[in-house]
DNA sequence: TTGTATGCGTTATCAT
DNA sequence: ATGATAACGCATACAA
């Protein structure tokens, strides 16, 4: 039932290299032979064996994409799960595939660039901060085409949110309202992200010849709502006078900073204004919906797809290093 | 620098056909140099070229995804990224690996089957209601083993919520409590999820020896917040007197559906109380927080993993055609 | 127990 | 422009 190229040239009258030559080759073929040959192939649905032509052409058309270790952080991640679902939508377009890379294959393990050569995956998309890092810095640094949407390394490309312009939007917003008591609350400062948004937030409080106190900032012990709780209680703790606005560096932090503060008898936003960081899309349901900095995740996942096809191809030169896509602040009810 | 099975059996003294046996096959090899060969081969790290495996073996260890072919609406879904988050890594464990189908290759278009044959995938898990109809049902009634955890059809091995447990115990619930008019909100009734929920709310008002009442239900055009606000405003207009109760079939719906009650100058669960289906991550932090029933994305992950590897192991016999998880109802603020 | 030879289905080189 | 032939790297039936 099932055919070979060799098949189809039999039953074509040609041979199997001419076939292989108009189904993918660069081969020369007459224009008339490869129009009736891709006519014939299409009417029988017949399509060359894949595992065949990896072998042969050292070439797969699959993207290995690495995402956290750890179990249960990945797809249900809202933000990471967004930007890869438009990084698929995009490759798809250009016929690859997408494969997560495993550090195992059967019984045996083994590092991601080991798998990726064993595999002969054409690029990974890097789409996490919380890594095996030798198994990261072993892959990077290889020759395999490789593009994160999170982290930042020597020799590597990536596309990342401006986390910097989103978190002066919000200070600036919040100055603006004549807001004077600036906390923050941020996810453990493991993440690249969350460690930039607090430079940013020492940075713009400084352009506006604002002090950065220790006692209104608080790294949250984990990423969820009990952290954004927890670090709140803490920043309520240590200060005689709770602050004005909270700069939560997450939406869902943002979740438990707000219940903290209610818990504690502050309504948001009217003694306590905050805004979140990256427009979940339950951001705009809680109450108060919640004001936040959009981060564009189609433009994130788009951006590292089109990256990662450039490196491919061979366009390394005209690429640049590590890409920001503008943020926006968007208004809603939890501030004034 | 890239080994083959032929450098190892140089390297070592033996006959390539030796080093395959020791690595995957089933021949007979001494003990002796069994683990000679394998002390040496994880030494060197080495591994087995992938594509010339499948080519051979005609066995790939990788399972197929079928996602919804709707663009961003797939990995976002808070429902089935879930279920699927759990599928992988129970299948990771017994050393497969999870890619996306995708209905082409470079320029070419084919079917999800020929896809699988093709790509020589062992499995295939079917995530999705919203599907290319003749697509799947060739896919389904071909020989690759599939599972799937929405659809229920001949030949289908599936692994499901007990939508009917879901909603008898929601029902039971308001009728305990002495509310009188019941409605619901339905999703697009193409999904399987959906009409089983609406069967079961009507014949949970039979118990009750409750009619069902047309105004009291409506389905919405969309899935999301939408959906269910615009179907509740349906509702309301259709009726003099307001629900008591609003049966939500799912907890997106339910966001629309206290929204427009609250829009609607009803207040929740004071005047109606409702109840989602789904409980999502956020489900909790909503306000008022909200009852809904609890769906164990884990279980149902993992079974359809299990089921899957069995049917691959050809342990067909022993296998359930539909099999129904438990859910349960959980109580929060949205209901009196 | 170990080695040899052939085939899996392509692609690519070199003739024709 | 087309065809023959040799890899690609492994698995396996068979021989030793």
């Amino acid at each position: 039932m099932k055919r070979t190229i060799y098949d189809v040239a039999k039953e074509m009258n040609l041979s199997p290299g001419t076939i292989s030559k108009i189904l993918h080759g660069n081969g020369n073929v007459s224009q008339a032979t490869r129009e009736r040959v891709l006519k014939y192939v299409k009417e029988i649905g017949f399509v060359a064996d894949s595992s065949a032509r990896i072998l042969k052409a050292k070439k797969s058309f699959v993207l290995g994409i690495v995402f956290s270790d750890i179990a249960h952080f990945g797809l249900e991640h809202p933000f990471f799960s967004s930007v890869l679902q438009h990084f698929k939508n995009y490759v798809e377009r250009y016929g690859y595939e997408i494969v997560f890379i495993v550090n195992r294959i059967g019984e045996l393990e083994l590092s991601y660039l080991k798998w990726c050569k064993v595999k002969k995956v054409d690029g990974v998309l890097i789409v996490t901060g919380n890594i095996n890092k030798p198994n990261i810095i072993e892959l990077v640094n290889s020759d395999i085409p490789a593009v994160s949407v999170d982290m930042v390394m020597d020799n590597l490309v990536t596309v990342i949110s401006d986390d910097g312009m989103g978190i002066e939007q919000g200070v600036d917003y919040a100055i603006n309202k004549g807001l004077k008591r600036l906390a923050a609350v941020s996810g453990p400062l493991t993440s690249r992200a969350y460690i930039e948004r607090l430079e940013a937030f020492k940075w713009t409080l400084g352009k506006h010849g604002m002090p950065f106190q220790e006692n209104y900032f608080s790294e949250a012990e984990s990423y969820g709502f009990n952290g954004g709780y927890n670090a709140t209680k803490k920043i309520l703790e240590n200060s005689e006078a709770a602050p004005e606005f909270v700069f939560a560096f997450s939406d869902e932090l943002a979740i438990g900073v707000i219940k903290c503060l209610e818990d504690n008898g502050l309504r948001v936003p009217l003694d306590v204004s905050v805004i979140g960081f990256d427009d979940n899309y339950f951001a705009k349901h809680l109450t108060p919906a919640l004001s936040t900095i959009y981060q564009d995740k189609q433009a994130i996942g788009e951006a590292a797809a089109k990256k990662l096809l450039d490196i491919i191809e061979g366009k390394k030169e005209e690429i640049v290093k590590v890409e920001k896509i503008p943020v926006s602040l968007i208004i809603r009810e939890s501030t004034i």
